[in-house]
DNA sequence: GCTTGAACTCAAGTTCACTTCAACTTTAAT
DNA sequence: ATTAAAGTTGAAGTGAACTTGAGTTCAAGC
């Protein structure tokens, strides 16, 4: 199937570096999609490539499937990202990756103001209560929760 | 139960801000332990509490259960940990962290590049593929993937 | 025709860190 | 004595993002 304009399922995994496996599911999650042999066979445009970077790149930000999805089905008739929708995307994107870094240092200075003290404060400690959640009612929770955007995976694969 | 030196488990989940659940289940995994009352319930010495604060301090920078576990075992006699612990650890999750925020900070500078470039390319984008992995031959694969220190989930609860 | 390899489908399994459930017992208060 | 609240156990369920397995079919080469 190496003819003409269109890839097979091994050739669009070797070269998004996505397991065909997954790139089943997420044609099953409706990611991506594609046309059919006669065989029954899957065959991929070229631009299933760019598709599949975009998934990637939005998935490294770390926006679950179904966000990527959702942001997906925004561009008219499932068409296949272009340079307008990347950089508005891409905003929203980095603006997550600053909450996310933000975040993440506060738990490093936490852990700096830590060192050496040896509190392990269940109140007070700002690791182990990095952004003071529910720190309320001096008496009661003390319950010590990480900021929502460290809380999802940074997965892939 | 109040009395004395030792904890319900409802005590003991509203002062660390861990359910019940996962305090039987922490117990389960061998992370802490408790004592039974004549009855069969569970009673908690006061140490527990910093025992737990360490659990969710460690699992706020990242480590798995299984990881703290082996962190908590290096402790003689299943001691409670003490400033000096505190310490060598802490440097430890220190380094974990500076690594987390140098990957999200190079995942950020691949998106702040990127943006307006609208390239998305598999094989250079520095968001889609933000540490260069497995970018060797140029022909093969151009597989992306995210830095393994923004692999793990940050999950609280 | 036969074999081989790649692809197909659908269901079930995986991992992590818990939570929920069902069925029962203990404890405290009235 | 009764009742309600809180505790116990073990098993099963959850969610995300896939992977694995079983069994079948397609396509190409000899």
């Amino acid at each position: 199937m190496n003819t003409h304009d269109v890839l097979s399922i091994s050739e669009v995994a070797e070269r998004s570096g996505f397991a065909a496996s997954a790139l089943r599911y997420y044609e099953s999650q409706g990611l991506i999609s594609a046309g059919r042999t006669p065989g029954g066979r899957r065959c991929y445009e070229r631009g299933v490539l760019r598709r599949l970077a975009f998934i990637r790149a939005a998935s490294n930000v770390g926006l679950t499937l179904e966000e990527i999805r959702a942001e997906l089905d925004q561009l008219p008739a499932g068409r296949t990202p272009t340079k307008a929708d990347w950089t508005r995307m891409s905003r929203h994107w980095r603006a997550r990756l600053d909450e996310q870094l933000a975040a993440l240092q506060r738990l490093r200075d936490g852990l700096d103001s830590c060192i050496g003290c040896g509190c392990l404060s269940l109140q007070r400690c700002g690791i182990s209560n990095p952004a003071d959640v529910a720190a309320t009612s001096e008496g009661a929770p003390g319950a010590a929760y990480l900021p929502a955007v460290l809380r999802r995976p940074h997965r892939v694969r």
